[in-house]
Parts: C-alpha cells; sequence; structure tokens
DNA sequence: AAGACGTGGCT
DNA sequence: TAGCCAAGTCT
C-alpha cells in the first residue's frame, strides 16, 4: 500500500465521481482556470458558477478585460465577496497584457509574480491550465494529507514546511499523473474527505486512512478560531462597497455613510480604509464612487 | 506571523 | 441561533 497506489484509486475515483464544473471541461484554457481560481479564493463552487460565466463571456482574454476599468470589474463581482480579488483579478490581466503579450503565462514564477496570485494559485494554473506538476495545496488536500497520512482529524492552523514536504512526497512523477492528482485529492476533500461529517463509508481509500484506523480521534490542537463579523468593519466595507456597487453615478459622502447608521465613525474609517485600498474613489463634486 | 479581508449557506 | 466553513493572499 505506497502512495502511488492509493493517489492511483484517487485518481480513479476522480474519473468516475468529480462534478462537472466548466473550468474543468477541456476547451477551457489558462484564462478560464485563472479566472476561476481567483474566484474560488475562500469563495464556495455553488456561489461562483453563475459569475464565473457571466464574466468570461464579458471578458473572453485577459486583453479584454485589462482594456476595461477596474471599476467595471468589482462592479461584476458581485457579491461574491472580497472584492479586492476583483481588482487584483483585474491588475494580473493588465500585467499579462502588458507583459505577457495578452497570453496566461506558463512559468510558475511568473504566475506567482502577478497580483493576487500566491503559492496556491500559481500551483493550480500550472497545474490545471497547462498540465504540469507542482504541488497543488489547498485546504482540502492539506485536510486530506492531515487525515490520510497524519491521523489528525485537521491540519494545523497555518500552512508548514512539513506539509508542503509531505505533499511534494504523493506527487506522482508524471506529470499529467501530477496534476491528475491535484484535482481529484482536492475534490475527494471537497466531496467526501469533508471538514465536518465526512463520508468514510464512500471513501475510496478508507483502508489506508492513518486517521479512520485511529478511530477518527476528535481534533486535538490549538482551537481554530472562528471568524466573527458582524459589527466589524469588514462588514461595514461590505455595506458600503454594496451601495456603491448598485450607484450608477458617484454617491454623495453623507448618503454613502448613512448606508451604516450603527456607528458613524466606524463608517467614516471603513470608507477611508476603501480609498486607500483603491476600492472606492472620491471625486471632485464630493461624490463617491468604484 | 497573526490578523484583515466579504458573503451566504448550513447545522 | 450563532458559529463554522468555503479551490487564499497580503502585510
Amino acid at each position: 500500500m505506497n502512495r502511488a497506489d492509493v493517489a492511483a484509486r484517487v485518481i480513479a475515483w476522480f474519473a468516475a465521481h468529480a462534478r462537472p464544473l466548466p473550468w474543468r471541461e477541456p476547451d477551457a484554457g489558462p484564462w478560464a482556470v485563472l479566472v476561476s481560481e481567483f474566484m474560488l479564493q475562500q469563495t464556495p463552487v455553488a456561489r461562483v458558477l453563475p459569475q464565473y460565466a457571466a464574466w468570461l463571456e464579458r471578458w473572453p482574454t485577459p486583453t479584454a478585460l485589462a482594456d476595461d476599468e477596474p471599476a467595471d470589474a468589482v462592479r461584476a463581482w458581485g457579491r461574491l465577496g472580497y472584492p479586492r480579488r476583483a481588482q487584483r483579478l483585474h491588475a494580473a490581466a493588465t500585467a499579462i497584457r502588458d507583459h505577457h503579450g495578452g497570453a496566461v503565462p506558463a512559468d510558475h514564477d511568473a504566475l506567482l509574480a502577478l497580483p493576487g496570485v500566491g503559492a496556491y494559485t500559481a500551483a493550480a494554473v500550472a497545474s490545471f491550465g497547462f498540465g504540469q506538476r507542482h504541488v497543488v495545496l489547498d485546504t482540502n488536500v492539506r485536510r486530506v494529507l492531515a487525515r490520510l497520512e497524519g491521523g489528525q482529524a485537521f491540519p494545523p492552523a497555518s500552512l508548514t514546511r512539513a506539509e508542503v514536504t509531505r505533499a511534494q512526497s504523493w506527487l506522482p512523477d508524471d506529470p499529467a499523473q501530477a496534476a491528475a492528482w491535484a484535482a481529484a485529492s482536492m475534490e475527494l476533500g471537497a466531496l467526501v474527505c469533508t471538514a465536518d461529517s465526512p463520508a468514510c463509508e464512500r471513501c475510496p481509500v478508507a483502508d489506508a486512512c492513518a486517521w479512520l484506523r485511529a478511530g477518527r480521534p476528535a481534533w486535538d490542537g490549538p482551537p481554530r478560531r472562528g471568524q466573527t463579523y458582524a459589527g466589524t468593519d469588514r462588514q461595514c466595507r461590505g455595506v458600503l462597497l454594496g451601495v456603491l456597487r448598485a450607484a450608477d453615478a458617484g454617491v454623495p459622502r453623507a448618503q454613502l455613510l448613512a448606508a451604516w447608521p450603527a456607528d458613524a465613525a466606524q463608517a467614516e474609517r471603513a470608507l477611508a480604509s476603501l480609498i486607500t485600498d483603491g476600492l472606492a474613489r472620491s471625486r471632485g463634486d464630493g461624490t463617491i464612487s468604484l
């Protein structure tokens, strides 16, 4: 029962059970993969699906997006969340237009240099978009490996060097197989080896799982801190940005701030941070716009 | 390197 | 219901 055999079974399971997602279709090129990866950062598949289709229809190439305004991208992002991702995707498209001839680069380091592209996204695009061999370590794969080999219910709070080393040891030698493993191990985590109530009875490698063998012990590490949201600056920013997204023209400053009546000082602070981040701009006539 | 950064669905 | 969680990145 070596890693290659276990990985092969996960890949076979994927062939039979993978969801038919548009960015995995044969006609989805690197640009489609890049767009999907940006949208999927911390956002569930179900909410990404409609936005993804609309986005690619409007901007079928990086250059098409780069030639429009960043504000258009933020508005089209809608309610996907973390609107800075829209801003960064626009910036990445601009870099692709200006420095890569309009084609998404295949080189891992070139991908990593793009705005909003970190270790995961660079590896994912190189792997799914170009069939290369990279460690693709997202939250799903981290959890799968933590259980399968580590015997722990969850991975550490932040990505460790040990996890990367472990993931490397699972990567098939052949590039095509490595890319298949990346997609399959992610899908296994998303559909079977889920964070809560994992479906071990449907797991193709349950017999090889250290965590299941140990009786599925509960997480005994440090408490994973929750994400409080109500009343935070983040929520306030979201409300203000929602108003700006919906507006055709600039919104009078006072009217915008009135959208967060609970705490005027907080609204001022949130607006200032949005402007600093380039997600909102103050216009000459005293109005605010995207 | 811990914390900021949106949003909505599920239990 | 309130908290947890979702294909992370940046500082």
